[in-house]
DNA sequence: GTCTATAGTCGGATAGAC
DNA sequence: GTCTATCCGACTATAGAC
């Protein structure tokens, strides 16, 4: 198959050397640098091509920008994409019990932990999304639509289904502490590597850390259960 | 005397006050740009004050800008100072008993709540904290010492009196969970707006996160303490 | 203390050779 | 598709008038 690189449209095509380089390098410098700090100088040093392949394959600066975020939206969309489809597909059959709306949610909650405190490649895409949520640009709407709704939307129906209360204002405020418990380790990663005098997330500390967060919601859940048999 | 200058100066131009011009138009521009990208054209414009005020009051640009995040490390810390210092001198005293400590516990987060998420001028002085916390410079030394430490510290001890535990790695990581969940709110403020409908916080929607916060903190300290009498 | 003018550097984008 | 050379604008900082 041919792949046509360039002419009119940067979307339709992928698989040039450049392309990509100039992907996995933005996703770096922009994240370390931000949009405006970073230099296409930068990047195209870092990707180990010329700086005049930034406008010949995504228009400029800003095309990059663009096409970086979509890049690392799917990223984090395919780390819970599996488990929002199971959650979607019991949600739409519509016997949803309690206890499997809880095992769901928890299901989902390791998904981000494992991801956002155990993987190595997380702070480079985390970086991006943090600095679109400090200061939103055109940019966000990528992020909002393919990560943010789908994961508040999925979390705070199983928290109202595992409380057994109606998708209120309560459960989505409760479904974003669960998200705040998760990234704290991911915003404050510097703070708490002093505060505990770690390194970095190992894998017995991340196991903690889940141990923790997971262990907090099974009983903040209960607590907040109206009645305390099933369903 | 005051001279009366040809106005590109929005508020009603006080020359004799430079240099805190130049503090308060930092915190904005560095927080909203980030330190290399803001331009000390812009902090001077803000401010109403010439560019070669920078260099003369804080050589350069970037004695600015850990002067502001002095000055912002300095406006944080007011706004516990005085619950920490409670704090402190009760541990000192030694007498503390569960239910105090918890009590404690949620004073110290509803100061962080009414400031993060009910304070107007909160987001501008918080964006200056999250940039050091993506990507520290050497002035995040400053923050860690005089807002960090000392705030996990004191919620980590309260946690595990409270929890009749001691001071344990367990004990700081549920610290950073109740940390997690309030600043949730302040990071991801764009994404709540756009999720829950809202159009900032209001006192009503604060007084709610205050409520789901401080409720999720006393149901998880109960069901964490491993006996349930009262000390 | 505050200003203007300017030096010196570096940014993004383009033209055109190959 | 990839390169070199180059334009032009914007940046920080300084010198020196007032």
């Amino acid at each position: 198959m041919v792949v046509d690189r360039k002419t009119t449209s940067p979307k339709g095509s992928y698989s040039s050397n450049a392309h990509g380089r100039l992907l996995e390098a933005g996703v770096d410098v922009f994240g370390k640098h931000g949009f405006d700090a970073a230099t296409t100088r930068m990047i195209a040093k870092k990707a180990g091509v010329n700086i005049a392949a930034i406008p010949y394959y995504f228009k400029g600066k800003e095309g990059l920008y663009h096409a970086v975020v979509a890049y690392v939206a799917g990223k984090l969309e395919s780390q819970v994409k599996s488990t929002l489809y199971e959650i979607e597909g019991r949600v739409a059959e519509g016997n949803l019990d309690r206890k499997e709306a809880l095992s769901l949610l928890e299901k989902l909650l390791e998904n981000m932990i494992n991801f956002m405190v155990g993987s190595a490649e997380a702070p480079r895409f985390a970086r991006i999304v943090l600095r679109e949520q400090l200061y939103p640009s055109s940019a966000y709407d990528i992020i909002f639509n393919r990560i943010m709704a789908p994961m508040i939307n999925a979390i705070s129906k199983m928290v109202a289904t595992a409380t057994g209360t109606s998708l209120s204002r309560i459960a989505n405020l409760r479904a974003l502490t669960l998200i705040g418990q998760v990234i704290v380790f991911r915003v404050a990663r510097e703070t708490m590597v002093r505060a505990l005098g770690l390194k970095g997330y190992s894998p017995e500390e991340t196991a903690e850390i889940r141990g923790v967060i997971l262990e907090q919601t099974r009983t903040t859940i209960e607590a907040m259960s109206p009645l305390n048999g099933n369903q």
